[in-house]
DNA sequence: ACGATAACAGTAATCTTTACTGAATTATGG
DNA sequence: CCATAATTCAGTAAAGATTACTGTTATCGT
């Protein structure tokens, strides 16, 4: 009765078939869009709950970048990411890069510190040649 | 007429003087109350949009760091910094670590590279012992 | 001190995310 | 295969963070 209570329902699967089959990295809203083409009466809420819900469960990873908006990616590989700073985007850096040394870090106020990843900043083509084309920003 | 246009009010002065002042990295809220107890009258927005323009014009650092708020730096010098997982609370860590490298590093899909930061993840010591009195997450 | 105008206070609007509610779906035992 | 129980759903509302707008105030070069 009470074990595992992991229901694959149809909302689940097709928002987690979808968000591995991207190549970006969506944030909830716009996987919401994506999903909805499949799914034309999936609310917001449920998209947000299952991707909370995927990210707990390990199946993808909750993209622990910076930005306004929170980002997923169905690819839990280990990879690090480049973010645009004009627009969030994030892509994958694909050359293995070795995770920074945890040891030995110590910090005032802090009794553990648990992991490390690097994040790089970068242009994303879109932003570059919306910038070439003139209009600054 | 049109150089420079740059007024130190009385409010920007003590945002950046308060900024400075504190260890914390206080997201615009937490600013926002500080710095209301000697500008009473301060509005939400000026502590915005002064904090969005000491950034731009480099005499704070704006945290590029994940979770939902952000957080500004009143020291800018080169430093990483840690990120408690639960609260979103942050430290600094003093170890010079080198930057990593940008070179070499391509991703489809941008033209750019222009810099990189380690971010740590931690668990700060408000947080430890909150979950070891008992009370889970 | 004066005048142009950047910056202000206050408020409203937007955007992102979470919480709540009754209804529908799902896994499972009979 | 059908009934049962409860997780999950859709829809909506609310909360939190940030930005935009408007008329007023205060700064700074002159």
């Amino acid at each position: 009765m009470a074990q595992a209570q992991t229901r694959m329902t149809r909302q689940r699967a097709v928002i987690l078939e979808e968000l591995r089959k991207t190549k970006s990295h969506p944030t909830a809203d716009e996987l919401y869009s994506i999903v909805r083409e499949r799914l034309p009466h999936i609310s917001l809420g449920t998209v947000y709950r299952n991707l909370d819900f995927l990210a707990d469960s390990g199946e993808i990873r909750r993209l622990e970048a910076a930005g306004s908006t929170k980002r997923f990616d169905g690819d839990i590989s280990w990879h690090q990411h480049v973010r645009c700073v004009h627009c969030g985007r994030i892509g994958d850096v694909m050359q293995p890069l070795a995770a920074p040394p945890v040891d030995g870090i110590q910090v005032c106020g802090f009794s553990a510190i648990v992991g490390a990843r690097i994040e790089f900043d970068g242009v994303c083509e879109a932003c570059a040649s919306r910038r070439e084309a003139g209009q600054q920003n």
